[in-house]
DNA sequence: TTGATTTTGTTGACAAGGAAACAAAAACAT
DNA sequence: ATGTTTTTGTTTCCTTGTCAACAAAATCAA
């Protein structure tokens, strides 16, 4: 396995271990509340206007997935939707109070996260971290037009 | 948003789409077969004597989720499975001749990817390279620490 | 040795998410 | 203006994966 590939498969394995660990934090201190649907709620909080498309967009999900989480979410009172007087299609959302409250320790929990792995940003200088940023913002733009790519080929 | 935040939202964007492409065109060459099957393969293919047990932590899924991917690869002929004559507990898998060859065509398409993703990994020094590598060896260890730190907490 | 514990794999009930078909509104084309 | 196309959101059906309970084998403890 060549170093390129040494840092994909190594790539992938930080994203699952991220996400299972984050899960289970997220889990187990907001009890009742399932990691996708906190996540919602932190892209309605922190977003202008966010709707089903968006939210979709977003989480690299259908728009049938996210209404139907959507839909859960006012169900529990935690979200609600509304709609502008000029535009009779699209339907935005926002926190209740209750919403706010989970947001709220939504964020506490992040800052948990960024404390449990803060060390080993500690131990990399700020020009390696410029690197690595660069790095990832030119895949995602090559990444991106592949995405163009193919997207017009389904298109022909 | 701080360059750490920044970093680990664009390895998130990364992983999605590089699963979304790759899963695409994979789905598009190898018809009839789902990429989490040909993945099934692959990890098969590649390591020895693996078990459902094995595939589940490689994959970060369930034992239950995985019995059922190899059930359903062995009856589409794809896998076949044994077991060694002193263990009449673990069952391992291998590929069958139809199996081995959607292997090498996975193997083709994985060359394809990289071709597809050269130009990035081309723009960056070999310094560079074993910078983010280092990195994320770091820090996938660093989240082993923590799972493990995890995994203690629920036994006790 | 033998009783307790752990590991391994499977099953059935359930939940989450995707695909396709659809309706309604908006945007576009001419 | 009006017919066509695109966008947006929902619903139904289906697939995939999880969870919990389980059985059987292996390992551990003493």
């Amino acid at each position: 396995m060549n170093k390129e590939e040494q840092l994909i498969m190594g790539l992938r394995d930080l994203y699952n271990k991220i996400v299972f660990l984050n899960k289970f934090k997220m889990e187990d201190v907001l009890k009742g509340y399932k990691s996708s649907e906190v996540h919602c709620v932190e892209y309605i909080g922190k977003n202008v206007e966010p709707n089903v498309t968006k939210l979709a967009e977003y989480f690299y999900m259908t728009r049938s997935a996210m209404s139907k989480i959507t839909k859960k979410l006012i169900s529990k009172g935690i979200i609600e939707s509304y709609q502008k007087p000029d535009n009779q299609k699209e339907i935005y959302f926002r926190l209740t109070e209750k919403g706010k409250e989970i947001y709220k320790i939504h964020e506490e929990l992040h800052k948990e996260f960024y404390e449990r792995d803060k060390v080993v940003f500690e131990e990399i200088t700020e020009e390696q971290l410029d690197i690595m940023l660069s790095f990832v913002k030119k895949y995602n733009k090559h990444l991106d037009d592949e995405m163009k790519k193919q997207y017009k080929n389904i298109k022909s």
